[in-house]
DNA sequence: TATGAATGAGTCTTCATTCAT
DNA sequence: CATGAATGAAGACTCATTCAT
């Protein structure tokens, strides 16, 4: 109750300048048993050990379990978001605009190995509890924009007229976060044994851009 | 303990015929729950709840919320799964036994709309709680004859080589259970407002097709 | 409710005269269990499957846990140690009383195996469940005519007068339930293997019959 | 989860030197109420109470309600088991031996109310809870060298060839903690009231030494 | 900053008991 | 007689959170 008390002074912001890597620590912690457990299965207890700290230090940090998922996704996924898809508005023709946009996804999940697992059960799914903190402040106009373009593809006819604009950027997700979330099967698998992410990253390619770039029914010249 | 406990009978035989559906309806509040909330987030006691029983039932009728699980994975999503899968042996050409897939995963949803929930959260993503429940008893028959027919149809030169085809079976989920699990959104979200599922239909099939059928000719340099 | 109800028409008394031995059997099974686990450790559940019924029978035949365990009492326990007790009213020489005494625990115990056990968990001991129950109805005029034909004799300077009179209950039931009561001890601990009920009596009865028959200290022969 | 948290620290270490006490006047508590209701009757809740804690307090320094039964039995019952039995090595003679044996149960006895209860329902009874956590680690040498040197002294003609060395154990404790436990019983009991733990001590060892130092001469058929 | 102690609320699970059939 | 279905109450255990130091 203390007004002195350092997490009162603002979410988000480290106590002091000193020692703030703890918090980072945290943050690194939080994410990465995100990944591999799911948030509502990671107890605040377990955080705090693996970033070789107090359970009360998660409290004396983030003052909260919800104020610490505050802190996950504004300094942590928002940032991955931002640095994925602020690069589409500079696209102006629609396949560089996709190839760049998986291009980025594939980068950014090697810096954030967390990134996938994340993306999949905690936000995109019902539910999810990022979801409802993120959803407010994605990149709409990027994906205005990607959408935007493809709708102006395919009214130019240069398009295949069934694919759906806004399905793109699922579609983009779901040929790059989705496998790759299921690196540690293609251990386990004998079925997926081998693949590599590379694999990802072409087979994504290939099917992105042989949809996008060739309109599939050969439409009369004519008209 | 007396050996008439209904749990004790093995999973998936009903008590009786009579009033035997107290466990189905246990079991249907589990999958809508954990589809809503996931596995993890939801309790024992709002299972019940929602079936309109008391906690106690759940252990009456599967021991343990383990057990609950096992039957979750056998009774139902199992079933699912193989439902979709097991036509695949039946094709021989790629094109259709891709298409009848996706056809078949979206009908799948439709009856069972908590697949698509189930399947990123609890079976796709790591330390989902019915992976290891479902890894081992997946059709991979049928997985099998989708991998090597498309590679089959690569060595003929009938197929984009860029392709993987061990990621082809996680593409079709990515371009159907991902998208529709977010039919929420849909009604949320303003940039997705509108979309439906023969959007999201179409829009796979069309990927699917586009990149499927069209042989990759090394595109002239001109045109 | 219905004044039909068999368990209603009395404690103890077998509904019918026909298939009475559900009842039998569920005695068996109890004292059986209560012997192995102790009546705390004991549920209803374990008991009625011992016994090869549903958990509902022994509401049926007992209405109630404590009934059940009233039943026990009575019917069981009170049996076996009137028939070790009350011969002793015949005897009239201290030895022989309390040598027929020891002899007769130790054939109850071979009748009724589950003796040693209750007699020292669940009568001797604080709490024990079946002391209450047991404890107003013991034959006391048995134990009254032990201690006073004990007291007597030692009056009479035939007997050590260290002996505690009253304690020579406890003491003969210290030399024979006691170490029957660890008779699988006997098979598991290596120090004890390969002792036997008849090393136990002749054991027992050695001690009592030299502590009881000459009066140890060499008192002077005149006075 | 915590490294720091106490149950991790390992039994029997307290933490820290301060308020280190909750955990002692637990295990105080933990004993008295086993003594007197059994430890299958004994909820963590009513330890909790008497020790003036939350339950949770229990789980916070044991873990577990096993490992509390770990700590009690190793921390407290061993102790005073080698306490009594280690001195036993010392003696030559078999009478002093027994008759040191006997005095040391009834002194641990004063300091430590629980332990006739404890030992006759948790060790020696089948199924008792403590009976595998010491069964292990009694002092099995100096047992031994009781039962090596009765059998001995049998050899020697100095002994009732009767008596059975390996029963002596169990002997002893019949004469002592087996009438200890009673000791709540002796006010209730008007056949026991007015006995002492003085009787107890003199009447063991009237046994005892009767038993033991009067050599069995066969008694002439005569007198 | 940092931690150990402490707790209340909630979760899973067990069990005696009831009752309609 | 017999049982399956159902439940309330209680017990063990977990966990986020607080607080004095």
């Amino acid at each position: 109750m203390s007004p002195a008390h350092p997490a009162r002074r603002g979410i988000g912001r480290p106590p002091q300048g000193a020692r703030a890597d703890a918090r980072a620590l945290l943050l690194d912690a939080a994410l990465e048993l995100f990944a591999e457990q799911g948030i509502a299965g990671t107890t605040v207890a377990a955080i705090a050990a693996r970033a070789g700290v107090t359970p009360a230090m998660v409290h004396y940090y983030f003052k909260d379990r919800e104020r610490l998922l505050d802190a996950v996704a504004e300094e942590r996924l928002l940032k991955a978001i931002r640095a994925v898809w602020e690069p589409v508005m500079e696209s102006k023709a629609v396949v560089p605009m996709v190839r760049g946009l998986a291009q980025r996804i594939l980068q950014a999940t090697e810096l954030n190995p967390w990134l996938p697992s994340l993306w999949l059960r905690e936000i995109v799914s019902e539910g999810g509890q990022l979801r409802d903190r993120l959803i407010r402040v994605l990149p709409f106009e990027s994906v205005r924009h990607l959408i935007d373009s493809i709708a102006a593809a395919q009214r130019r006819g240069a398009l295949n007229p069934d694919l759906e604009p806004r399905l793109m950027m699922l579609t983009v997700i779901g040929l790059t976060l989705l496998p790759l979330a299921t690196i540690r099967l293609w251990q386990v698998l004998p079925i997926l044994k081998g693949v590599t992410r590379e694999d990802v990253a072409r087979h994504a390619e290939a099917l992105l851009v042989s949809a996008l770039s060739a309109p599939v029914r050969r439409r009369p010249k004519s008209a």
